[in-house]
RNA sequence: GGCGGUGUAGCUCAGUUGGUUAGAGCAGCGGAAUCAUAAUCCGCGUGUCCGGGGUUCAAGUCCCUGCACCGCCA
């Protein structure tokens, strides 16, 4: 039984995601991973929320809650909001959990024993009045060289110019506007990734089938410029995993935690680890290439912008420990998704945001319309006409559709059973053939991840449906022959648990529904059509469903175009 | 400023290593059918492949250049 290892890029957990954010990581790694489990792979889907960091704490502040509770609360919305999307993670984890404490330290400790890691001082504004030091975007300061007042510490937003933090006048505090600011002197931690650039460049170029995106990126930031830099893995805050060496303490950098982009991607194992602690599985044999992850085949899902981290900085954590871990086989990075002709943006509050998106309708409008339009090769646009006009003509009409006629129709002929007469001729075997060619090119794509060539075929299968249907017309051929409207009959709702099958993976819940409708739990993935168009064997009896899909109206799609346009500039 | 991406039918997008009349879905137009959520099925595309040069027997596909939009700059 093949094993797949799938994470998704996981969500920082200051407030609530758009549908940008869920199409470009999360939503993908669940339609790889439902296919994967279809197929009859052992699957591990781990994603988990991204918390420390001083995004966080600011967050928390605002809201007037200590930032562990914050987190907490954050996580919960976003675990629910998940599972109202259908996301089918194995765990849902949390980047602050004591696993990613534990693993996080430990990492570290591997990596300072490789001589990878160094310490060094470096000077760095501190607010007396927040007692605590400031990255350089929470400072803020009249420009000295074009004179605008809101020039943040690490770039001056009007000119453009680089700066640094003790180039601002008037520098004063972002958090709390105090100017009671000074230069101190501070210790962190750098992973020397330099050191580990050689070993990377060979990691990449044994790299098998990585799409081309994700080598060119990785190569160029290794050999760009001055090639990989040493990265700061510390920071001076309150909320994040403290600094220590394995479990030991680590001398002189007390009260001084890790940087949020070191213990993320850890999480992916952590989270793993979570899930062992809960379930009590075995998390090892996914990540521990010496206790039975050789055979695994691990894939990433993530956005564009995450691709060093992923390509470069996490295998240098994982390389770099002198220990075997499993590292990634394959990559899917995806682009973004623009919102009505601007960008979805979360300060503006223009877009759709996953809550909103479950507030007006169901889950799978959703994911049918992301996954069959997702940012593949290029940024895409998502406009209300679009997404009401897939949405109605796909799912409403063309799949919808197809179970409500079929249904119905044996309903008033031959009653609520799959009907027995008659055999099946040369336009069933045509169908077959079709259908077998096509389930062939839908699964390539699936084992590809093409997404968005895997939903035009999964629609072409729909829609072979209502061509066999057209052209065998019971309705006709029940009044001469009623025998062969039976035939026919039968191998129309075959055709509808087939469906649900194939495409569960993209809107899980219309597919059980499609089960529950046919009375059958019979859900495997079909290796010989003809044999899987006839599991409902006549008289088995079934129900018409509710419709699948209601179509949007005009009058919703302007309401909602209306109320999410949010504030344009 | 540097780097990168994108620019193909009204809309959203495909177009392998350059090779026959540039494709899909939607929308639009015409027709068939009437089982069905006024749904389905069939037929219909004279597009400056952003502009301009160039390489080639042959370029949407390679090179140079201009324009537009969009990112990234740790």
């Amino acid at each position: 039984m093949p094993r797949t290892l799938i994470t998704s890029a996981i969500p920082y957990i200051n407030g609530i995601k758009h549908l940008g954010n869920l199409v470009g990581s999360q939503l993908p790694a669940d339609l790889y991973a439902r296919y994967c489990r279809a197929r009859g792979h052992e699957v591990m889907f781990i994603c988990a929320t991204d918390e420390h960091g001083t995004p966080a704490e600011l967050a928390a502040a605002k809201a007037g809650k200590p930032v562990a509770e914050y987190c907490a609360e954050m996580w919960q919305v976003q675990k629910d909001l998940a599972d109202g999307f259908r996301l089918s993670f194995d765990h849902f984890g949390r980047s602050s959990s004591h696993q990613n404490h534990k693993l996080t330290q430990h990492f570290a400790g591997k990596l300072d024993e490789a001589g990878l890691i160094d310490e060094r001082s470096s000077r760095q504004v501190y607010s007396v009045a927040d007692g605590r030091f400031l990255p350089d975007r929470y400072i803020e300061g009249t420009c000295p060289n074009c004179g605008f007042e809101d020039a943040r510490g690490d770039q001056c937003d009007n000119c453009t110019k680089q700066l640094d933090p003790t180039d601002l006048i008037n520098p004063r505090s972002v958090i709390s506007g105090s100017t009671d600011l000074e230069v101190r002197e501070t210790k962190h931690l750098y992973l020397k990734q330099s050191l580990l650039k050689d070993r990377l460049d060979q990691w990449i170029d044994s790299q098998q089938g990585w799409p081309v995106l994700a080598t060119s990126i990785a190569k160029k930031w290794l050999h760009d410029g001055d090639g990989l830099q040493d990265r700061g893995i510390t920071r001076d805050l309150d909320w994040g995993i403290p600094v220590m060496k394995g479990d030991k303490p680590w001398p002189g950098m007390e009260g001084k935690v890790f940087y949020v982009w070191f213990d993320a991607p850890i999480e992916y194992i952590a989270g793993t680890v979570e899930w062992a602690d809960a379930t009590g599985g075995d998390w090892e044999r996914w990540w521990r290439t010496d206790k039975g992850a050789r055979d695994v085949r691990y894939v990433q899902f993530m956005g564009k912008d995450n691709v060093p981290f992923h390509t470069l900085s996490f295998p240098a954590t994982l390389l770099g420990s002198g220990e075997p871990w499993k590292t990634v086989d394959y990559l899917k990075a995806l682009n973004y998704l623009n919102y009505d002709g601007g960008q979805f943006s979360t300060s503006r509050g223009r877009g759709v945001f996953m809550d909103q998106a479950l507030s007006i309708l169901p889950a799978d409008y959703w994911r049918w319309w992301l996954l069959s339009h997702a940012p593949e090769n290029s940024d895409t646009e998502f406009t209300w006409e679009n997404f009401q006009g897939s949405v109605n003509k796909d799912l409403a009409d063309v799949l919808g559709n197809f179970v409500s006629r079929v249904t119905k129709f044996c309903r008033s002929k031959f009653g609520e059973e799959v009907p027995a007469d008659g055999e099946w001729g040369t336009a069933e075997a045509a169908l077959i053939e079709t259908l077998s060619t096509r389930l062939k090119a839908y699964e390539a794509l699936m084992d590809g991840i093409e997404i968005r060539k895997a939903a035009a075929e999964l629609r072409a299968i729909w829609v072979a449906g209502n061509e066999y249907l057209q052209e065998a017309a019971p309705w006709a051929t029940f009044k001469e022959d009623p025998a062969k409207a039976a035939a026919q009959i039968r191998m129309a709702l075959n055709l509808i648990r087939f469906y649900a099958v194939l495409s569960r993976p993209f809107i899980p819940d219309a597919a059980d529904a499609m089960l529950a409708g046919m009375r059958t739990e019979q859900d495997t993935w079909p290796s010989d059509v003809d044999a899987a168009l006839r599991v409902l064997e006549p008289g088995h009896d079934f129900t018409v469903p509710d419709v699948l899909f209601a179509k949007i109206t005009d009058e919703q799609r302007e309401d909602w175009a209306e109320r999410f346009a949010g504030t344009r500039d």
